[in-house]
DNA sequence: CTGAAAGCGCTTACAG
DNA sequence: CTGAAAGCGCTTACAG
């Protein structure tokens, strides 16, 4: 079976190749009659354009990177699922790659990554957006990115990202609109920017309504199941225990649920609990979890959507965008 | 800036493109001295050779796409860690393209992705692993492919796979051995072989135990939270009440937990209850879920690790591997 | 050990 | 409306 290349269908066709590129990519200039015949080869012989053929010629891949580095496994496929509907609407495709590696390893990485493909562009989500060294790279290096929630100030980068901190002060001003007042915190990964909105929306609630912060309620978790489950000992065993626990995502708040119905409490009569971005577990377990809907698909597919269209057309403006947090009450909180 | 090609770094330092080249590849018959020479101007000019133009010379895009639609995201992630595994030890990247097309969508679809992105294999995860049109298809594209968790013979083609009946027995056996004698199942999604394969270990350990199989005792489920809802509301509504409930897969057996938890029922002193897959949520929900551990990452892993082996060299034999799957006791299943 | 030529399968820029 | 030439940045096959 011989390869059926553009050279194949032109003479079969009796025309040049260059008319054959012609119709293979829509343009104008190009008789009826000729058009039909050659697309009527195309057919017949089953021709396949070769992308890598095109890629070269063009300079371009059609293809978009994926970085990340998140704990949480449901973020990730919230990410990828947001990227890909952006991807296939403008028939690109997605590459992924997770990277655990700082510093000089990850703009390491990084350049082997795109020495290995050539990519068009990339999203970065948590933690690589914010990192600045990362960003300085990839300028130096003329690729096209977009940042995915990331609260680092650059307006010549395309930035999508949700309002963490309203999201954490909505909670808990519930928890606080519900009698509480000795809620606990258990915070998320040093290196995502979402940790430190998250703590001061929360910092400043309790400020607000005049109930004073206490340290010793807070706990340094990592978005992990794992570091919920030490958190939530550490929170559970204090004296007095405290009313309501906030934990900086769902997977956290799941562990403490855990331990708490391990321990007998009955969740929310003997303590509430409420997590942030309402993942798939917050719903699957019982009780449902209080949590902030934080839109993850969509800060991903309009970010990936505008890194498309700057790819297309470098004068597009630069998109920067701050998405909407919302509070989603379930069974796990209640009054004191 | 100029772009830096091998022409570039050729004249630059005085040899051949094709010295160059070798150099690049790490091809012997260069001197010692030229060697050194050229690696220093691939320093000094900061040189990445265009992974595009090598692909075209080379026929080859050292890129693997990875096909599925599976409604268990934790399934996906498993399966991509496995894959990237794989292909970053091999210099390969991933190309992620989900699917939700049955029949001449999806070949057509599959065909467009191809026509898109040059792929130098694709891995096959279930249902797509378990398409006889999807693999004919395939075949006749002369396309490389592996298959992962496909109950399919085919002796063609790369499989792995894991023993998914012995999994089930194993598990119904020990239900039985709590002394279980009104076990439920909730069957997977029609489309998956696992489904099937699953089903007859639960029949014939019952068979073995001399238990008689109870039609009504079967719930047909697809592997998602929300079909094991439903079928948890029409177990936990028979009377007499099942014991124990073995579903298909460890989000289906969470939803049976949470409407049993919110029924008041005790687990596991009032009923026991099972999944598979040994998914994460197993071990984050109380009870811990007990149930039989499929090494999704490993059988992805080889998979893709033999496609590769099979792209560098097409007269490599075809590797076909039957992995263990085992029982992992949790707190949710007890004596009767 | 080294290199000149041809080619991978397309597109771009130009000429008619 | 159509095409011949050159080029994208590499590698392969061959010659020396």
């Amino acid at each position: 079976m011989k390869k059926v290349t553009i050279n194949s269908v032109a003479e079969y066709a009796g025309v040049s190749k260059k008319t054959v590129s012609r119709v293979l990519n829509n343009e104008p200039n190009v008789s009826p009659a000729t058009r039909e015949k050659v697309l009527k080869v195309f057919k017949e012989l089953d021709y396949k354009p070769n992308p890598i053929a095109r890629g070269l010629a063009r300079n371009k891949s059609f293809i978009i990177g994926c970085l990340y580095d998140n704990p949480s496994k449901s973020y990730i496929t919230r990410v990828q699922s947001g990227a890909l509907e952006a991807c296939h609407k403008f028939n690109y495709n997605l590459l992924i790659h997770p990277c655990e590696l700082r510093g000089d390893e990850l703009i390491h990485n990084v350049d082997q990554l795109l020495t290995t493909s050539r990519l068009d562009g990339l999203v970065l989500t948590p933690p690589f957006s914010d990192s600045q060294e990362l960003i300085d790279f990839l300028k130096t290096q003329n690729i096209p990115f977009a940042r995915v929630a990331s609260a680092l100030e650059d307006d010549t980068s395309i930035s999508v990202r949700s309002n963490d901190e309203q999201g954490a002060y909505e909670l808990t001003e519930h928890l606080i609109s519900l009698g509480h007042k000795e809620i606990a915190f258990i915070k998320g990964h040093q290196d995502h920017s979402a940790t430190e909105k998250r703590f001061s929306g929360y910092q400043n609630a309790l400020l607000n309504h005049g109930i004073e912060f206490n340290e010793d309620l807070v706990a340094q978790g990592n978005f992990s199941y794992h570091s919920g489950a030490d958190s939530a000992k550490q929170i559970l065993d204090l004296e007095p225990m405290p009313t309501a626990v906030f934990a900086s995502n769902d997977y956290m708040a799941a562990a403490v649920l855990k331990l708490a119905t391990q321990r007998q409490l009955r969740v929310p009569e003997d303590i509430s609990i409420a997590g942030f971005d309402n993942a798939p577990i917050a719903r699957h377990i019982w009780p449902g979890l209080t949590t902030i809907a934080q839109p993850v698909e969509e800060m991903t597919r309009q970010a990936v959507e505008q890194l498309i269209l700057q790819i297309s057309d470098p004068s597009t403006e630069v998109y920067q965008k701050v998405l909407e947090a919302k509070l989603i009450t379930r069974e796990s909180t209640a009054e004191k």
